[in-house]
DNA sequence: TCCTTTTCTTGATTTAAATCAAGTGCTTCC
DNA sequence: GGAAGCACTTGATTTAAATCAAGAAAAGGA
């Protein structure tokens, strides 16, 4: 069984028919690096649930990219904006690793989410913790200073250290490559550590 | 007529029927300085809109208020993701000019939503804004500096400067007052020019 | 109206991060 | 296996904004 299933059946013990109908309507595709999940200008058609494998979303300005945020095996990906609304995307997807994708078209989701009220929460509750955590990033990236953004992300999610280029990491937190270099060796952060 | 139903019926050219509708179902109400529209913790159980003066979107950290965002007349007001999922807001609204609004409870708006198929064309767009605006804003903080911030934001929303203190404005931004007000007379900004 | 409080401005200094620059270590792919 | 390119580190310098500090202007209250 797939991960996505086993997720939706641990928290909301879903009934058979609804496996059935989700199961019936999934994609299963494999993104490589170098490849795009969505393009700005693109309507984000499909939802993504990530098996295994990561991703970045990203902004192209002309003269950098920025990187604001990342996607890792066991959560969905995709443009919630443009996905909800099928309007172009403002942002671009790409995978950092290797992926192996279950996608949901939209046309689907909407019909799932009309016949099966738990699914109907369940896409609330997506939609809740995308309002909210934009909410919560943008508040750390108004009140945190750099470092501090840097260490609340070394707490929370120290695998986006061990898995995603520092670049990336340093464009997620507005700071230079550089910069992140220092804060690593300055909290002691190497291969011999917990990282 | 309220400027809401104006501007409903100016765009979306609806009906008396819905017209009504929306009517019957509002409150006017009046928000003086130094009051809340929302707390933190509370849920955010009616959305408002602004018939006159202006709100502001903040955190409270135990150090200093964050100012996230404006409300200005003719728009409406409140943690869309507290409305939305009726749970616990993380952030705080208040007025910032003495205010008369339009208030809408979440299951008036979810009635009205279900009942008249433009209203829930209305409510899309009105996510589908927010949701891309919060991208938007992520970005600007990540990729442009505290200076072209100043700059776009002078440019995009003049009526800021004349209207908001400058404490609040300096916060929006993530710069100090002192910082803002440094820019603030080195691209000229006084009463006798266009603020 | 005047007095108090708050808000804003301006200057001097400090500080944190960017930039510039060089060098090291890893991939990867001929 | 070796060359080429990329990712990361480290150091020196510059730069932008924060902080500290004082004073001016504006707003609010008695």
């Amino acid at each position: 069984m797939k991960q996505v299933l086993f997720n939706i059946q641990r928290v909301f013990r879903i009934s058979e028919d609804e496996m059935k109908a989700i199961e019936n309507v999934m994609q299963v595709t494999f993104l490589k690096k170098n490849n795009f999940f969505l393009k700005e200008n693109e309507i984000c058609k499909s939802i993504g649930f990530i098996e295994h494998g990561s991703m970045r979303l990203f902004y192209e300005t002309p003269e950098k990219e920025v990187c604001n945020d990342f996607f890792f095996e066991n959560s969905l990906v995709g443009s919630i904006a443009s996905f909800i609304t099928q309007t172009p995307s403002i942002v671009n997807i790409a995978p950092v690793e290797n992926c192996e994708l279950l996608l949901f078209e939209y046309a689907d989701v909407m019909a799932l989410i009309q016949k099966f009220p738990a699914l109907k929460i369940l896409a609330n509750i997506i939609l809740q913790e995308q309002l909210i955590r934009t909410e919560k990033r943008e508040a750390s990236l108004l009140k945190d200073s750099p470092e501090e953004r840097f260490k609340h992300l070394l707490e929370e999610h120290p695998k986006i250290f061990k898995r995603i280029p520092l670049r990336y990491v340093a464009g997620y937190l507005g700071i230079t490559p550089e910069t992140l270099s220092r804060y690593r060796s300055k909290f002691l952060i190497n291969a011999s550590t917990s990282l």
